[in-house]
DNA sequence: TCTGGGGTCCTAGGACCC
DNA sequence: TCTGGGGTCCTAGGACCC
């Protein structure tokens, strides 16, 4: 299968109705004012090459390359692309297409010549969009992901069980799909650094660190095994949530208390616009300084509005008054319909 | 002068039931 | 007087991804 990735997505589709951007330095992130609480979401590769990266805060990106172009984020813009450029991986004959996000997908294809075919991909996105992928090229899931990686930019790159240690073994853990800093430092106090070290443990071993289903998953990640079957069934969200976080942080209850509502109205007008009910609200609150999240949840018998708030608005009642809310979110989860898959998720586990 | 906003899934532990 | 196991449901919290 073939894993597709854009480069620089959103740079990219920002420098396609702005050429005179091509070749500057370019950040994307909140309403491109790097004096504002914002993170980036893309840089071009003339801006990584100063080492501004994704989820980096914007001022400190700002400050790193002053004569960057910063840009605000365009949702319906990128949207738009993204559409545009699945409908081209959908139009391939015989290719099962999984879409991950905005910028990626999987397809399922069969073929004697997978670098022929990813390089037909390329060229049909090429003339589509003008934007320009990277593809992997794999015996799994994992593999054809990672494989993108040593592909960008604009290249093609094969992973299987034929390589997989030969490429990956001595790479640090992190590297992997799936594996974050907190993950590969609990490694780590294993003994396992390397990908190596992970895929000739013991799955066993991993249970008491990591549990019954992700310790036996990550010594499959580390051989690079799993699915190997692309999903195209239509994905079902299984919830819908809306986050603020302030530029000031907030002190006064009552502002915490109108923060609530006017989230609570803007989730439920996602979770009405599905037609399907509420079964759970889950509220997140961050303080400042520091980086801790507290989370209440309720679970309503009902999917009556006037309800929800009511209970959401409780919830609200037992903040902890006194220390300063940076961050508020509020996610509905909602009632999957029978005939929903579990299981097929667009960003991980499941397979 | 730090750290968005939208998602998904897993785990531990308590409450409760038989 | 002391305290079985097995199951489910729920909550809070954590981790990861794009």
């Amino acid at each position: 299968m073939l894993h597709v990735d854009l480069d620089q997505f959103i740079a990219a589709v920002e420098v396609l109705r702005r050429p005179e951007l091509a070749g500057r330095p370019v950040i994307v992130g909140g309403r491109g004012d790097p004096t504002e609480r914002a993170v980036v979401s893309t840089a071009s590769y003339e801006a990584r090459a100063f080492g501004v990266g994704s989820g980096m805060p914007l001022r400190i990106a700002a400050r790193k390359v002053p004569d960057a172009v910063i840009l605000p984020v365009d949702q319906e813009a990128y949207l738009e692309a993204s559409e545009t450029v699945m409908a081209t991986l959908r139009a391939r004959p015989d290719a099962t297409v999984q879409v991950l996000g905005w910028d990626e997908a999987f397809m399922g294809i069969e073929t004697e010549d997978p670098e022929a075919y990813a390089r037909q991909v390329q060229a049909a996105v090429l003339e589509r969009t003008q934007l320009h992928c990277s593809v992997g090229i794999g015996d799994t899931l994992v593999r054809a992901k990672v494989a993108t990686g040593f592909a960008k930019p604009a290249g093609v790159f094969r992973l299987t069980a034929a390589n997989w240690l030969d490429v990956m073994g001595s790479r640090p853990t992190r590297d992997l799909w799936g594996v974050g800093s907190k993950v590969s430092g609990r490694l780590a106090k294993l003994g396992i650094k390397t990908v190596a070290e992970l895929a000739a443990c013991d799955p066993a071993n991993l249970v008491p660190e990591f549990g019954p289903k992700m310790g036996p998953w990550y010594a499959e990640l580390g051989r690079g095994d799993g699915a190997s079957v692309v999903d195209d069934t239509p994905w079902v969200a299984r919830g819908h949530s809306r986050e603020i976080t302030f530029q000031h942080d907030l002190t006064d209850p009552a502002q915490v208390d109108d923060a609530v509502r006017e989230l609570t109205a803007r989730v439920l007008e996602d979770v009405v616009a599905e037609g399907r009910p509420v079964i759970g609200l889950t509220l997140k609150i961050r303080y400042a300084p520091f980086v801790t999240t507290t989370r209440a949840r309720k679970i309503p018998d009902t999917s009556d509005g006037n309800e929800i708030l009511a209970r959401t608005l409780d919830l609200a009642a037992e903040i902890e008054q006194g220390r300063p809310i940076r961050l508020l979110g509020l996610r509905a989860e909602m009632a999957m319909p029978d005939d929903a898959r579990k299981g097929h998720t667009p960003t991980r586990g499941g397979w």
